[in-house]
DNA sequence: ACACAGCGACCGACCGGTCAGTCGGTCGCG
DNA sequence: CGCGACCGACTGACCGGTCGGTCGCTGTGT
């Protein structure tokens, strides 16, 4: 039965999130996500290809979990400026909500050396276009001067992910905190930005 | 004669870097190294402990280079802000000048395993510190409100941060092209923060 | 002037350990 | 019986780190 199959491929990818997310890609071994899901090594490479397809797998579905998560929070909201920042802000809790999952996306990646790049790229390209749309609609309803938006977001996704990673290195600040004087300095930023010079003029709309 | 010794260790920290920031730590091999140093792996091994070792004394170098780099073009200003500002400006077209010195500061450390955490903090702290000293300053002349400093650099790191890796990975704006708008929204969005909430209310330890 | 010892810099073959991935085999279910 | 799911011992490649050895240079005694 397919169901089975699902299941135990569900298992795997949860297994395999909990140690990736632990030790980063090259320190986690095959062997033990196996042991993990009460399989043996061959199992899981019956159920994915390689190492590598195995860590994209993860990382795709807990992308995908979050974008459904953000847009689901932000879309309630009447005003796309009230959007933006609701996604910024229900992207920083839910990477705050789980160190384990923040871990994964923003650093236990790279030690899979270059290959990761192109991930990485998709992955903040994602996040990134959610917070795009609602600058854009935004700038088009007059709640912000017109600036490369998508550079925006980029600055906010940043900022964020700076925040994120030193609450997971030294728990420092725990990013609830950040919030308010983030929100300021983003949204008001964005405001008062009288930055005209978003390269080109084709932007306009 | 000692000057030959550390003539050889600049050697092998120089092939190092080429080598560390274009594979990565995991995927730097020592011997090649020693070869680009031609030296023998046992050479390398004479003047560094360990492969671990040599990667940190790669990194601090750098560090060290670009902190004094900042320092020089920031200190000249006499407004607290305007030397920020200059250290943001500084920051930026540094690393945009080359890729390799970004890749490796930002990126490839990671490789390294869960090892590297410690570093990186301390490296980004160092950077972060330099931002929040003009900050305080900012404060206490008066051309800001009273905010958390230290997470407002970090905010302004990160967003400087994720602007050069995209950058890096995709060669799409190049740093110099976005700095209007990182400026204009960072220095625009801390003038205009109401939010006093900068720790010192009754915050629990 | 010469022999030679000492030493610091460097060599490179080798070891020990680690893993991703393979493959012939097993087993239960339809 | 056949097939899909799974087993697990094994292999092959890779690499950090080691260690006995080399070699040229310098200083010392005669």
């Amino acid at each position: 039965m397919t169901q089975h199959k699902n299941a135990t491929r569900t298992r795997i990818l949860e297994a395999a999130e909990v140690i990736f997310a632990d030790k980063g890609y090259h320190d986690a071994v095959v062997d033990e996500i196996a042991e993990e899901t009460s399989l043996s090594k061959g199992g899981v490479y019956f159920h994915f290809p390689s190492k590598e397809d195995l860590f994209f797998a993860v990382l795709d579905r807990l992308a995908d979990r979050l974008v459904t998560r953000v847009e689901r929070e932000s879309s309630p909201y009447e005003s796309p400026l009230r959007r933006a920042e609701a996604a910024l802000e229900a992207v920083l809790t839910a990477l705050a909500k789980r160190r384990r999952l923040a871990r994964l996306i923003m650093l236990q990646g790279y030690s899979m050396g270059n290959a990761f790049e192109r991930k990485r790229v998709e992955l903040f390209g994602r996040f990134a276009t959610l917070i795009t749309k609602h600058l854009d609609a935004a700038v088009a309803a007059g709640e912000i001067p017109p600036v490369d938006t998508e550079i925006a977001s980029h600055i906010w996704l940043g900022a964020i992910n700076e925040l994120i990673i030193r609450w997971l290195y030294g728990g420092r600040p725990a990013p609830a905190q950040s919030l308010p004087l983030l929100r300021s300095v983003l949204i008001g930023g964005l405001k008062g930005s009288t930055t005209a010079a978003s390269g080109a003029p084709a932007e306009a709309r």
